[in-house]
Parts: C-alpha cells; structure tokens; sequence
DNA sequence: AATAATAGTTACTTTATGTAAGTAAGTGTA
DNA sequence: TACACTTACTTACATAAAGTAACTATTATT
C-alpha cells in the first residue's frame, strides 16, 4: 500500500497532528511558553517521548526552544506564528468533543 | 508518566484523531459512501490496518457498515451524524496545511 | 565530597503497524 | 464436478514506535 489520492499537503498535516502526543503537546503550549518538566507532567508524557516530540516539533518550525541560563538550567518552548496558526483546529476538535463524547464514555 | 491535566473528553478525541490513519479514513468517506477496496486505494491503507479503523469507528458510532448482498458481497461504509460532525475540524486541517504546508516540504 | 534540580538519554520491553499470503462465500467457466 | 474470480477480510510474521526505569551532564548548595 502506498499511493494515495488525499492532497499530499493535507495528507503532511495529517501525519504531523496524528503522532501520538503532538496535538496534545501543541495544545497545552496554547496556554503559553512553557518548560520541559511542565508539558510532561500536564501532558502525561513520558520523557522520552516528549523530548522526540520537541525536537520534531522545533525541526518542523512549529515551537522554539529557548534556553534560560540560570541553575539549574530550564528550558522554555513556545509555539512560533506557525504554530500558533494551528489554535482553530484545536478549538474545533474542542468544541466537538463537549458535544460528542460523553463523560461516561472516557476511560480513566 | 499517567495522569494529565487536559479535559478528559478533549484527549478522548485527540486519541480518536491521532490514531495513524483515522482522520484520513474519516475525511475520505466525507465524499460519501465507499466500499472497503475504495477507501484502501484511495487511503493508500492496508487491508489490516483498515480493518482494524474501520471496527473501532463502528464502535465508536462514527461510521455504519452495510452488508450489499450482491455478488461478491459489497460493504458500503458511511459517516453516521457523529462522523459527519468531524467535518469542520478536517476543514480547518485542510485549510491550515494550504497555508502552512509548503509543497516543497512534501516529502513523496 | 555528597546532594539536589532540570533536561534530557540509554537500554530494554511492550504495543502498533506493515507485508504478504491465506480464507470464506457466492458466481461463472471448462 | 473442479477450478478460477471477486470482495472483504484474517493470520503469521517482521519492523517500527512508544512505554518504563535507570542513568548522565551541568551547575550550585550544604
């Protein structure tokens, strides 16, 4: 399997939002610049994964990543324009999953 | 790493559209009824995965499934209202990648 | 020297996906 | 009757991605 008929730029998005973890990730920086050990714990991302996910990200042009020298040192990452550009789709899958996805359907 | 912060329902659905192959099935069938051979060369999916996709979004009540007696037997699947409900968000993904996608990065 | 904190990385296990061949049911053909 | 054909899968096996827990580098404090 392989050649498919979906717009190939479509088809780029896609595969960027549907890594596991990256909407998530995208999502939470909404919120604003936010240090590695953050995005872990309110995202519930291993480390591992994260950092992948970061390094992806930043390749990608989707976050920044820049490093405040104090000690021990941290690390801040923030959505750039391109990322940021991204808001509208998350509020819409937001929205639907108030309207479609009932409480007592989402395992704990 | 378990226990996030992000509204239950919202991760529910990003769970829904990060599944690999999910959003692209999902967006296919809004052109309207296909059969199994159809959305896997238009996809570009393999038989295993799709079926695979195509069980859970029945479970989840995203798409129907119906059995054409003919022969060979045909299966039509079809977004039921829930499914349909995705529909903004795919259009903002597709508008999103016609701005930020550059055709270039497209990698084939 | 030992301890602590942040942001990772490494080694190893488990899970998900890809690939290719095989199956079931119904029809048509030799 | 036997065999081939079509659709919609399933199965067995190989590879890739993700999870887990322990470990490292850097700088500073006790």
């Amino acid at each position: 399997m392989e050649k498919s008929v979906i717009c190939p730029r479509f088809e780029k998005a896609i595969s960027l939002l549907s890594q596991r973890w990256t909407a998530l990730v995208i999502y939470q920086l909404l919120q604003g610049p936010q240090r590695f050990s953050e995005i872990q714990t309110s995202v519930g991302i291993s480390g591992k994964v994260l950092s992948d996910r970061l390094k992806d990200l930043e390749q990608q042009g989707i976050i920044n990543r820049k490093v405040i020298p104090e000690t021990p040192v941290m690390i801040e990452y923030s959505l750039t324009e391109k990322g940021a550009s991204l808001e509208p789709i998350l509020r819409e899958i937001e929205k639907w999953s108030q309207c479609w996805i009932l409480p007592e359907n989402v395992e704990n």
